[in-house]
DNA sequence: AAAATTTGACCCAC
DNA sequence: GTGGGTCAAATTTT
């Protein structure tokens, strides 16, 4: 990945807030019903969703001019989504095997740990590559509630280094399953304890923050239980829900506010996340 | 028995 | 033609 620094960086952050400005008027003019309709609500989400990207793109390139960190890039192209559905015309499973689609596009994000990280989902593999001048396998990944919850979320994990082990996991599309498994969720935020940041409980149908494992929180998920050899790595209670958009107490916080956004169509792991997370672990946003 | 993993085959994008 | 992402039968684990 590249490093962003000076006026690229500079930039880019002029670029994504010139983008959130743009989006921000066309959601105006939805909003005074000057839009065609038809396009109406969705349109409107999307544009939310734009603008909170285009925030939060700004804030991570404002706060994040090292490149030396651990990596977390995200590449947006969310408007052509995933494409794994098979045209194939075949019946039969015989002749549908190996009959798919291959990934083109789709939102992404990667993540090195020392381990590979217990994100709490439920993760069926579903194969094993080994990669061109590599030395370690690729791993692939599924959301086990694919086929009963439709759920597209995969991820690939690989071992990218021996000592200290690294791993590195990419993720795919998001999760659209609930997880059944911890229907009752309460995150509390230690660090913030003058109330200024309200806790969210979720229900069953949103999953439970793992702050560490899920930086763009696809959903929140629960922790269920680590997979591969390896086990989960040490986390810390980072993360913070507030009801606005504010540096608070904790100067490094940037935090946004989402209730059930996602079951309103906006996904709120393309707009919410803790700044200190990327201070310390990720790099900027990655554009291909 | 059901769920999960392994692994070779298959096929598409490049 | 090749690399890599996915499928699915076989096998292992729970």
């Amino acid at each position: 990945m590249e490093n962003l620094s000076g006026n690229s960086r500079r930039k880019a952050i002029e670029e994504e807030l010139v983008r959130g400005r743009d989006c921000a008027e066309q959601l105006r003019h939805v909003i005074n019903g000057s839009c065609v309709d038809g396009l109406g609500t969705p349109f409107a989400e999307q544009l939310v969703k734009d603008v909170l990207m285009s925030f939060t793109n700004s804030l991570v390139f404002f706060n994040n001019p090292s490149s030396e960190s651990h990596d977390l890039h995200v590449w947006d192209s969310s408007k052509s989504e995933d494409s794994q559905e098979s045209n194939c015309k075949s019946s039969t499973l015989k002749e549908r095997r190996g009959c798919y689609k291959r990934r083109r596009t789709t939102q992404s994000w990667e993540k090195e740990s020392e381990a590979p990280v217990d994100d709490g989902y439920h993760w069926r593999k579903y194969g094993q590559k080994e990669i061109l001048n590599t030395k370690y396998p690729r791993n692939y990944y599924r959301c086990t509630h694919k086929y009963d919850q439709s759920c597209q979320a995969t991820k690939q994990v690989q071992r990218v280094q021996e000592d200290p082990p690294l791993y590195r996991t990419t993720y795919y599309g998001h999760h659209t399953c609930k997880n059944l498994l911890n229907p009752e969720i309460i995150l509390e935020h230690p660090i913030s304890p003058s109330g200024s940041s309200k806790f969210l409980s979720f229900d069953n149908t949103f999953p439970t923050p793992s702050k560490e494992d899920f930086p763009f929180l696809s959903s929140f998920p629960p922790s269920v239980k680590s997979e591969e050899e390896a086990p989960p790595s040490a986390s810390s209670n980072d993360y913070l829900i507030s009801s606005e958009l504010t540096f608070d107490n904790s100067p490094r916080h940037v935090t946004l506010s989402t209730l059930d956004s996602e079951y309103k169509g906006i996904n709120i792991s393309d707009v919410l996340y803790d700044s200190a997370q990327f201070d310390d672990v990720f790099e900027p946003f990655h554009f291909r």
